[in-house]
DNA sequence: GTCTATAAAGGGATAGAC
DNA sequence: GTCTATCCCTTTATAGAC
């Protein structure tokens, strides 16, 4: 019961931790789950396959906490979403923030759009739960607003449905948009072509004349 | 050298060919090439393992089959974006089909996003070819008409990458949007619901006051 | 806590009878 | 052409030395 300070010990312990789940971050996203083995994650971590299964026991477990750690950054990126906010501007910074996050990690994404695609077995949970409940509450809001008349009427859980797919084609399916632009990688050239556009049709969607601001 | 009308033979071949390549669709889409087993699909057809190979030879031959089989179907959708079509019933009418075919070949959607997502190994080539080629030629097309200013001017690869995104989310991502939605299967409702949001986003973006008569 | 060696299970693929 | 039995390899997971 006794909560030490956080002693060298427990910090090599966090950074074990840490090396782990990057390793399996990137290789449980390009592979997905079953395609993934430990040894694969092994080696990308640096360690013995041995290592991985003492700190986390299963492969499902170490799978599971990164699914966890996902769900947090999901949740949170909505927060500029209230009714106070307004409503383009809101909009705007949650597609930039969902943007730039498909940018910083591009491994979170795949990994999610893994688990997604085989039906979400360890995650169903959370999205019929957390996700729907924010879902909801956000929804609520833009239809406050819709009421208001300061945006167009559309069903805004669907809204959020496009704005999910716009901005996290860019982390899924990088290798599809790198191969038909003819780059070698996505870079500020792609993301700020990306950005535009889906700010024009969500705020031209949404708003009608705003979205002639954006180029 | 002689071609044979197909006799009875030739049809019960044909007819196994399909009853395995419709198994391999679901298996595979469900659960990405290394998840898929064999055996799985064996199951799902109603024959022994061994026919598999018999017909196919490996697992992977089987599976780029299916991949020819969808490159087909892709590249076809955008027979309606000409020079002398009507932008704004074009860029409907492309976007309409590209949701019916979500509707109607989820298994092959899925298919194809797993394959882009572990970075399409064995689609690479068609992805850089054909379908950059295709792109390109649309992408042509869209400019001329913005060069006439009869829409909205915006990058035209990425407007297809938006699109893309927005309509087979529907297909790929449809275990996220069903547990949202708190309903049990996506039926005439959602994809109404989804059709309605995707026209208004593209053409309020790209016609601004085409927008409105779509609700 | 860390690593080597290995057990136990499941996978793709094939041999060979029918 | 079809199917059963089996080979051989890889995988997860663990035992046990250090």
């Amino acid at each position: 019961m006794q909560q030490p300070a956080p002693g060298r010990r427990a910090q090599q312990r966090q950074q074990r931790l840490a090396q782990i789940l990057g390793a399996a971050e990137q290789i449980f996203a390009t592979s997905g789950f079953e395609g993934a083995s430990m040894a694969a994650i092994a080696a990308e971590a640096g360690l013995p396959k041995a290592n991985l299964h003492y700190y986390f026991g299963t492969k499902e477990a170490l799978y599971a906490a990164l699914l966890e750690d996902l769900l947090r950054l999901w949740l949170s990126a909505t927060d500029a979403i209230r009714p106070d906010s307004e409503p383009a501007a809101a909009l705007e910074g949650y597609i930039r923030a969902k943007m730039a996050w498909s940018r910083s990690r591009p491994h979170a994404s795949k990994l999610f759009a893994n688990e997604v695609l085989r039906g979400a077995p360890l995650l169903a949970a959370h999205l019929s739960g957390g996700l729907r409940a924010l879902v909801e509450e956000k929804a609520a809001v833009l239809r406050g607003w819709m009421a208001e008349g300061r945006m167009a009427v559309v069903e805004p859980r669907h809204l959020f449905f496009a704005i999910w797919a716009m901005t996290q084609t860019y982390a899924d399916f990088d290798t599809q948009i790198r191969l038909v632009l003819d780059v070698p990688a996505l870079g500020d050239r792609e993301f700020d072509d990306g950005v535009a556009t889906v700010l024009r049709l969500v705020l031209g969607g949404c708003f009608a004349d705003s979205a002639r601001q954006h180029g």
